[in-house]
DNA sequence: AAGACGAAAGTGGTTGA
DNA sequence: TCAACAACTTTCGTCTT
């Protein structure tokens, strides 16, 4: 599923990562969107059934909503970078401000407030723009269908980003949403499985694979031990020892191991707060895999060095 | 002195009657 | 709605480097 390719135009990064099912290469350091094959982000609803009529009313009013999409998508084929960011945001507000004179001016007025805080939050978690379109996405229907009455327009927004972001395969914590938007854990969380559920968003658990990126350049590991990590966790899920476990501490232990095994050794401690478990946590999934997995004679080999 | 290890008790979320 | 349960955290004492 995941292919590392060439390097980050941008950063210089190697975390390339080639998503097929989407058709696109993004860079999981910085975000950049490297390639983009397939023009048409749209979600199932959309694409699945264009004739079936029935199943398309059930999220209101498709039409706008794929042209919006349309409009967004051939906007993110560009190369865009930090710099082409601001031409952007000048076409997306272009395009609220269409939408000003057909849409209510109570819901546009809540949108353009909340879009204007999903910006930043965004930014700030320097997700990639496609994220960001999915989560102003999941927004938007989410104010159609009224989920935003009695919680706050912050929490929404928290929680359609940390839906998009798994969508996306680019997750982010529980923990990280909260820093960036200022709204408690907890209710980001609520707020999320609220959403995705009223609006039949099936998300899959998320994949430890998909943090070890983050986790190990915020480490400043070897591209080595980042791929080391990625294989022991492949064997690790063929052997059934991911599944229950939070996947943040898994890929956290797995990280780990790889740097003993190739003499780039991080304390416990480093380890567990970039990827926000507790070392308790990664030492249990550490005897875990040192267990299931014969790794010991290796974990000695890269003592020697 | 710092890190690694493990036991024990506590917390918040899920599940199933 | 409530109790059981698993995963994870917190805390703390001991061992290792």
């Amino acid at each position: 599923m995941a292919d590392y390719v060439k390097k980050c135009p941008e950063c210089g990064g190697v975390n390339l990562f080639l998503n097929r099912e989407k058709g696109e290469i993004v860079c999981r350091d910085c975000g950049l969107v490297v390639e983009e094959k397939m023009v048409d982000f749209g979600q199932e609803w959309h694409e699945s059934e264009p004739e079936d009529a029935a199943k398309k009313r059930r999220t209101g009013a498709p039409m706008t909503y794929t042209q919006f999409d349309r409009g967004l998508g051939t906007e993110i084929g560009q190369r865009g970078d930090v710099y082409k960011l601001g031409d952007k945001n000048r076409s997306k507000f272009m395009r609220l401000r269409k939408w000003q004179s057909r849409i209510s001016t109570a819901i546009e007025r809540n949108l353009k407030l909340a879009l204007a805080e999903l910006k930043r939050v965004a930014s700030y978690l320097k997700l990639p723009s496609s994220v960001e379109e999915e989560a102003a996405r999941i927004y938007t229907l989410a104010v159609q269908r009224g989920l935003v009455r009695g919680r706050s327009m912050e929490s929404v927004v928290a929680g359609s980003l940390y839906a998009a972001c798994r969508r996306h395969e680019v997750p982010r914590t529980l923990d990280e949403l909260s820093e960036a938007s200022g709204i408690d854990k907890k209710e980001i969380g609520r707020t999320y499985r609220f959403v995705t559920r009223e609006l039949g968003i099936s998300i899959m658990p998320s994949n430890p694979i998909d943090y070890i990126a983050r986790f190990s350049s915020s480490l400043k590991l070897s591209p080595e031990t980042q791929s080391k990590s990625i294989k022991i966790l492949e064997r690790a899920q063929a052997q059934e020892l991911t599944s229950g476990r939070g996947p943040t501490g898994i890929a956290a232990a797995a990280l780990y191991v790889s740097a003993l095994i190739h003499g780039e050794k991080r304390t416990q401690r480093e380890v567990a707060d970039v990827a926000g478990v507790t070392e308790v946590t990664i030492r249990n999934r550490y005897k875990e895999l040192l267990e299931e997995l014969n790794l010991e004679k290796d974990v000695k080999k890269g003592k020697k060095k």
